[in-house]
DNA sequence: CTTTTATGAATGAAGG
DNA sequence: CCTTCATTCATAAAAG
């Protein structure tokens, strides 16, 4: 429930301010960190959408004298490792030496069941040693019972092995039914903005169709 | 309990969150009201660009015999090159991106109750974009509802530094020419609404316009 | 610098 | 609803 209430910053101290634009001072509008991660994914979904497109685009090309809708350089460099990056500024926790080390002890504890308070406990503790919030604590956890387990599992090369049948546990969604491979998406309005009042140029391909008036039905 | 919800969108500042940002590189996770409304604009541009791209592509396809291009489902990554060759299809519901965005604008709109009727009528429309079940929808709003909560008291706080000053001035800057990591975010470079640089890309993108370095079947 | 690995984080689903 | 598990994704770090 309750428990996972903010933890009070750690970096008590500033270690040089270098990063310009610390986290004091001038801020106009700020996003929370939900916010950002739906904005994020957001443009990350269109920008693999844009990218597939292109790549299929090329595809066809390749086949066929398109001039006439041509995409040109319709190029997106990969957003997902460094446009919207820029934008969130995601970095992933990295535990010192000394965190890992107090949580290996604790894990080896046998603790196999650590509540949110123990996650508190050893979050305060560990920021000793360096930033790090209670949802580092709990992932780690996590993580780390899921890795143990699954090592288990793995060691399994001995002698002449069986060929352990591929356990055809195929359900197979039908995500890709072929027949409904029509879902030609919408743009919803992403951020309860309209799209209308945009005019937006295409590089060669003016020759676009205008969404709204040619909604196009295959 | 102030339930965080939906956010609205007037929301002033952020309590705690990313303010600090250890010494490394800080994200001034800061934007103006008009920023915020640009990059909306460039959002929903993008949402109209790869519509009109979409229908491109059926144009082209419906002209071309191509074997096994699904547009669908965009999510097969190929990044895995764990060598993996079984494509068994995952057996957990993925959303596509657009049941993505409406199941985000349904939560958006503030219900925080969704009924089962609710969930049926969702669930309806979402099948139009996809495979999807009644369940699907239900967790996706449990789920959706946990992490809006969690979220609003752990402030993920990452990157530490235990008394390293190094000056992490930036996250892989493998490419950032542009200098929009300036402290004034420009949005621009998002989507630009110039015809060359109709997305997110670097000035020094190279001609090479090799989607993701492909990974090749080793 | 590019590729590979290790691992933190995200998320759909199950349990209670 | 809240917690927990399993799987997958992304990225910092390591290897080449």
């Amino acid at each position: 429930m309750m428990e996972w209430e903010k933890q009070p910053p750690q970096q008590a101290e500033e270690p040089s301010g270098g990063g310009g634009g610390g986290g004091g001072g001038m801020y106009v509008k700020v996003m929370t960190d939900e916010q950002m991660e739906v904005l994020r994914k957001q443009i990350a979904v269109y920008a693999t959408i844009c990218e597939q497109l292109v790549e299929l685009h090329k595809t066809l090309t390749s086949q066929n004298d398109l001039s006439g809708v041509r995409l040109g350089n319709l190029y997106c460099d990969p957003l997902m490792t460094s446009g919207a990056h820029k934008i969130t500024g995601r970095q992933r926790w990295t535990p010192t030496p000394m965190q890992l080390q107090i949580l290996e002890r604790i894990f080896d504890q046998g603790v196999g069941t650590p509540s949110k308070q123990k996650i508190k406990d050893i979050t305060t503790e560990l920021s000793q040693h360096g930033q790090i919030s209670e949802t580092n604590v709990y992932n780690w956890f996590q993580n780390r019972r899921a890795r143990s387990k699954r090592k288990q599992h793995a060691p399994q090369s001995n002698n002449n092995n069986n060929g352990e049948s591929e356990v055809e546990t195929e359900v197979e969604s039908s995500n890709e039914k072929k027949t409904n491979t029509d879902e030609s998406f919408q743009p919803q309005n992403i951020l309860s903005s309209n799209s209308e009042d945009l005019c937006f140029q295409n590089p060669q391909s003016s020759s676009a169709v205008d969404p709204r008036t040619s909604k196009a039905e295959p």
